[in-house]
DNA sequence: GCGCAAAGGTCCGCGGGCTGTACCTTCGCG
DNA sequence: CGCGAAGGTACAGCCCGCGGACCTTTGCGC
C-alpha cells in the first residue's frame, strides 16, 4: 500500500544553504521578540562558533539584517551588534507563502495541543508564575498589537519551554515564526485580544490543575478564533471547516 | 526576558547536504516500510526531477543505499531499482543518538498527541476504514515485530494523512522515524503488542466518535508504554516521568 | 533477429557557497 | 595614549552540487 505518502517522501529537498538558515534563525528570533529590541547580540566571532557557520557568512546574514534596519552594528570597544529598537514593519508581504495557510494552521494545531497536553503532565509552579505574568502583561497591551503579539508568542514559546523538550520548543517556535508571518498585517481590535487573553489564563488554569482534557479544549478554542479571521481574509476560505465539534463528542450545533 | 529559549536560537545550524538529506529521505522510507519490500522506485532520471537535486547527487544515495543492501538495481529495459526483499537489520546502534531519547519521547508525544486531536474532529469513514484494517492485520503479526512495527509506523502515518495536511504528515514521518531508531532492538514479546494493538482499537473509536479528549487519553496511555520500556533500559532513565496524572483531573493513584 | 528505447552506470568541467586565515579600522577603558 | 575588543575587508582554496554527454545493458515490438 503505502497510501499517498510518497508525496511526501519524494518531495522536493529544500536544501537551505548555511546563510539562508542563519538569516532565518536571527531574522525569526528578532520578529518573534526571542531578541528583545536595543538588546545585544553575542560578538561575530562568538556567535558563529555557536551557530557552527564561518564568519563570513554569518556576517553576510548579519549584513542583511543590518541593511534591512532590523539591526544595527557599533565598531569599536564595547561595541557590537543589537537589535534595532524600532523594527521597519518587515516585508509587505510574501503572497506565495499564504497559499499553504491551512496547512500551516493545522501543523500549528498539532503543535499547540500536544503541547499544552505535553506541559499539563508537567505543570512546574514557577514556570506558570512566568506564564500568568506575562498573561497579566498582555492585558495592558490589547491596544497595542505588535507589542500583544510579541508576548503571545513567548507565552506559547515559554508553554513549549515548561516541557522541557529542546524539539519541542524548536518545533514550537516554528509554528510561532510561520503564525506571526500571517496575522502580522490583520486587524486585531482590543476586544479581539481581551477575549484572546482570557483563554489563555483558562488555558494556564488548566494546566495548573493537570487536566490535559480541558487544556486541550481551551486550546483548540482559542486555535479556531485565529482560524476563522484567516478564513474570512484568505484564498481558500470556508471550505472544510478546520476544526470541527471537537471536545468530548459534544455535539455540533 | 527572552528566557533560556535563545539556546534554540543560537544552536548550531544544521546544514544538511542535499546529498544527506536525500539519503536519509529514502532510508526512513524503507525504514518505515512506506517503500514496501520489492517495490520499484521511480527510474532515477524522474526521481532526481522530483527531489529537486541533479542526478548525480540522487546517485550517490542509491549507490549507498544499495552498497547497503537496502536496495538492488536492475540494468536494461523494464529494469529499476527495487527495494530489496530482506532488508539487511540496519546498522547496529546509533550510540549518540541515544542520548536525547527523552527529547525524542517529548516530541513524539507532541506530534502524537495532536495528530489524534486533530484527527478526531476530521474524522472520515474512509480513511478510518482503512486504519480498521490495518489494526485487524496488525493482530496477525504480533509474532513478527519487524513486520507489526512497520505496520504500525503506516497507522500513526495514516493517522496523520486523516488531517489532510502535509505537514503534519511530515512532521509524523519524522517522528516515527525516531521512534524506529529507538525501539528496533527491544525485544517485544506477542502480549505488550497485543495490548498495544488494542489500544490502536480504541483510540480509533474515539476518533470514529470524534471524542478529542478521549483520544488524547487513549493515546497517552499508548504512548507511556513505549516511554516506560525505554526508561528502562537506556541512560538517563527513572528520573522526571515523563507522562504524569494527564487526563481529566484524574487523581493520580 | 534486429533495432529501438528505456533503464542504470560513468565521466567531467564548471560554478558557487563556505571555510579559514590574515589583516585593517574603530574606539572605549585603564 | 596605547592596548584590546569589537566590527569591517580581502582572498585563496576546497568541496559540493549541477548539467550534460556518453556508454552499457536488456526487454519489447516489428
Amino acid at each position: 500500500m503505502t497510501g499517498a505518502s510518497l508525496e511526501t517522501v519524494f518531495a522536493p529537498v529544500r536544501s537551505q544553504t548555511a546563510f539562508e538558515e542563519t538569516l532565518e534563525r536571527l531574522g525569526t528570533a528578532i520578529k518573534l521578540g526571542l531578541l528583545a529590541p536595543g538588546e545585544r547580540l553575542p560578538a561575530e566571532r562568538e556567535l558563529c562558533a555557536m551557530l557552527g557557520v564561518a564568519r563570513s557568512t554569518l556576517r553576510q546574514a548579519l549584513t542583511a539584517l543590518t541593511q534591512s534596519g532590523q539591526l544595527h552594528a557599533v565598531r569599536g570597544r564595547g561595541g557590537g551588534t543589537f537589535v534595532a529598537d524600532a523594527p521597519p514593519l518587515a516585508a509587505p508581504l510574501p503572497p506565495e507563502r499564504l497559499a499553504g495557510w491551512r496547512d500551516i494552521c493545522d501543523q500549528r494545531f498539532t503543535v499547540e495541543v500536544g503541547v499544552a497536553a505535553l506541559a499539563a503532565s508537567r505543570a512546574d509552579a514557577a514556570a506558570l508564575a512566568v506564564l500568568d505574568a506575562l498573561v497579566v502583561a498582555m492585558d495592558d497591551r490589547v491596544g497595542d498589537f505588535p507589542a500583544y503579539r510579541a508576548a503571545d508568542a513567548r507565552l506559547h514559546i515559554g508553554l513549549a519551554e515548561a516541557t522541557g523538550s529542546q524539539r519541542v520548543v524548536a518545533a514550537m517556535t516554528e509554528v510561532q515564526a510561520l503564525m506571526t508571518d500571517l496575522i502580522a498585517y490583520i486587524a486585531h481590535p482590543p476586544e479581539v485580544l481581551e477575549h484572546a487573553n482570557a483563554q489563555h489564563a483558562r488555558l494556564l488554569a488548566a494546566i495548573r490543575a493537570h487536566d490535559a482534557g480541558q487544556a486541550l479544549s481551551v486550546m483548540s478554542d482559542h486555535l479556531r478564533g485565529t482560524e476563522h479571521v484567516l478564513a474570512g481574509l484568505l484564498p481558500g476560505g470556508r471550505s472544510r471547516p478546520t476544526t470541527g465539534p471537537l471536545t468530548r463528542g459534544r455535539s455540533p450545533t
